[in-house]
DNA sequence: GTGTTTGCAAAGTGTTTGCAATTTA
DNA sequence: TAAATTGCAAACACTTTGCAAACAC
């Protein structure tokens, strides 16, 4: 018997997810293959589940949101905030920064490596830094 | 006739509308004075209503936020992306940044001059640079 | 079997809109 | 008076939640 590459993939979902503490159901490994099988990705929830009905694959748009957020306390996700409307979540959860084109709803990474933020002033009281997100926003033309 | 202080923030609120395009209609002035009396204030639809509500004006919160809108239209104000799910506005319009306390959801500013962004690649293809944002998320502790 | 996860539909939150009544100039 | 603005309530988009049925181990 031969596996699939489809298999395959599936197999490697189910391996990250037990990694992470969490239960390789088959709605969470659809999920997952899809999001981590190619490289870095950026998705929402609809368009997430876009992808995954568009595959014929039924989830729904309710797991979609608690699995997005289960992966994203899991470590396997981080939250890009650029929109007031809309949340993103990001395959590439490393030091990174983005650029934006609000029109059309598009991230663009940036490496981490190449954008450096200098003279972030000491924050006020007791408060301290937890990270420092840039957002590039670009737009054509 | 004596003019009292706060008759005195009206016709300032009153003169700024005017000179930026905006009827000074009895709510705007109102919304306006609060918003400029005191030096630079971050606001959100809710926390602007509930303010002039408590101070016993009416206004409703649709013209609350048709009125943050317009007034950011008109330049008197920006908008600022910290959280997904409220929409913030700054009475600093100038060239700045923000420290973001999430759980209490505080804005402070950091002056435009006090931070540098270095090494933001050009955009792709025939992409430009609108603005760069730096938002440097902390917390208590 | 037992505890976890799912799906649905309902509820929630923040925001926008249509339109008649009101206000401004 | 004519055009702009307001307030209400309804509509919206996105997201979360309660709970019974289905599933993983």
């Amino acid at each position: 018997m031969v596996k699939s590459a489809r298999d395959s993939v599936a197999d490697q979902a189910t391996l990250r997810l037990r990694q992470h503490g969490l239960r390789p159901t088959r709605q969470r490994v659809e999920l997952a293959g899809i999001l981590f099988r190619d490289c870095d990705r950026h998705v929402t929830a609809e368009s997430l589940h876009d992808e995954v009905s568009g595959a014929g694959v039924k989830v729904s748009l309710a797991t979609v949101y608690n699995t997005l957020h289960q992966f994203t306390e899991a470590g396997l996700l981080r939250q890009v905030i650029v929109d007031a409307s809309r949340c993103y979540f990001d395959t590439n959860t490393g030091n990174h920064q983005h650029f934006f084109v609000e029109k059309e709803g598009l991230l663009i990474d940036i490496p981490g490596e190449a954008i450096e933020v200098a003279g972030v002033p000491a924050p006020p009281d007791g408060l301290s830094v937890d990270r420092v997100d840039v957002v590039v926003r670009v737009r054509r033309g």
